[in-house]
DNA sequence: CGAAGCATTGAAGTGCGTCAACAATCGTGG
DNA sequence: CCACGATTGTTGACGCACTTCAATGCTTCG
């Protein structure tokens, strides 16, 4: 199950045997956590964290008045608090969207494996410097993309996150968001992403039902979107 | 001048005596940048990264249409691109708002020093992290604020940084951006941005002019920001 | 001194929010 | 297996925060 996380790292550099042993040998349990739960809240001390090896999760913070920011999605492969590792406590809630897999790494193990191959230590870097990265193309959409547009970025980057694990088809990949949880991604209300999402269907761009995104049209969407994934850094590179 | 960055990075945890020298010695060179200017250019290929000594940096992105986003401000103290040692380019360029001094760090002197002092290294990812929460803030901002409590929050924000560094007075801050600078940070128009201001300073809160942010109620400004500085992860912890 | 950038203002337009109602679907217990 | 309440999706009417366009004076600086 571990090896979607392995695929990903990958996708981006070399991971010698070695290595992948030592990154298998840092789980210390395999964990499964129900639908819609907040697992990490802010401000918690953690010594922990979790590598979502199934299902989805996000990243959230809210303001007082309960307004509620998703500010990233995680799919399988993804650390959904390696950050945690340097900062110990987290300014946002971290939670489930669908049932997940989780992998429990504790920090002193991930202290050992940087220490011991700054390669892999580099690359974990590298992985929350891609966070980053997805949290500035948020704040491009959020600043300065019309709804329309920003629902198809959001579509596009998902997609392409998708494909780097092997979780995308030709036509479309999983999804199992509400729309709300759809528009708190956005910045929207949830009237206002249902109308986005029928103006997408009545384009002929997507399909949205029972957790399943449809793209009919990439090319379309990717326009829309004024999408381009160099920020997502795929590709071999040294580290 | 390089000490403004070892004050910040001791604001958060202990340098040792070796380690600064070492973080001193990883400086090339020292430069002057004129104001206005690009100077990092996204895609550009890096095998630099620049601290920021005296002046203010920003990094941006572009829409094709033009629209301009900034995703963070930078000050005294601050690596503005250390995300470059793992990233090897930017997603984003990187520009200078004012004059500015940056010191030159070559990355093979980085990956020596996080080799040879883990607990450096992990200093420094915990600035990519830092940076990366602040990202987080903005979402929230841009997603969930008004116009009138993101302007706020933007200068509650960079006060508390500039706090750190020994910039801030009791009064208040240099600012030496124009309006239309501001409006790119906020992602509201130049017009809106201006009225937001007047509203600002109609409510006694604060003065701006001549590149001077005068607070004049500090306690009310992070009312109605809804601020909480917490995700700038002050205070000194265990790396 | 002129040109260019910057701050400011007014008037008019619109994208998205708010409020409210209802339909469809789902999960749960009886 | 059905009944039921709760959640989710959808629609309409209306309002407002912010945008757009356009004009004007103010700085700044070569």
């Amino acid at each position: 199950m571990i090896s979607v996380h392995l695929k990903k790292l990958r996708e981006r550099t070399e991971i010698s045997p070695e290595q992948e042993r030592a990154i298998r040998a840092a789980v210390a349990e395999t964990r499964l956590l129900p639908a819609d739960k907040i697992v990490i809240r802010a401000g918690e001390e953690l010594n922990t964290s979790m590598l979502l090896l199934e299902g989805w999760m996000a990243r959230s913070k809210d303001l007082q008045s309960g307004e509620r920011q998703v500010t990233e999605l995680h799919v399988a492969g993804d650390f959904a608090d390696l950050h945690a590792f340097t900062l110990k406590q987290l300014d946002h809630d971290v939670m489930t969207l669908s049932e997940c897999t989780v992998a429990i790494v504790p920090h002193d193990r991930l202290q050992d494996i940087t220490e011991r191959y700054p390669h892999v230590g580099r690359a974990y870097w590298f992985a929350t410097n891609v966070d980053a990265a997805i949290h500035r193309e948020m704040a491009l959409s959020l600043g300065q993309r019309s709804a329309l547009s920003r629902m198809a970025h959001l579509f596009c980057e998902l997609y392409v996150r998708l494909e780097v694990v092997g979780r995308a088809n030709r036509d479309g990949f999983n999804l199992p968001l509400t729309q709300r949880e759809l528009s708190e991604c956005l910045g929207l209300t949830v009237v206002h992403a249902n109308r986005t999402l029928q103006e997408l269907r009545r384009r002929k761009l997507v399909e949205f039902e029972k957790g399943k995104l449809t793209v009919l049209d990439r090319r379309g969407l990717e326009g829309i979107a004024d999408f381009d994934p160099a920020y997502l850094y795929l590709g071999k590179r040294k580290l």
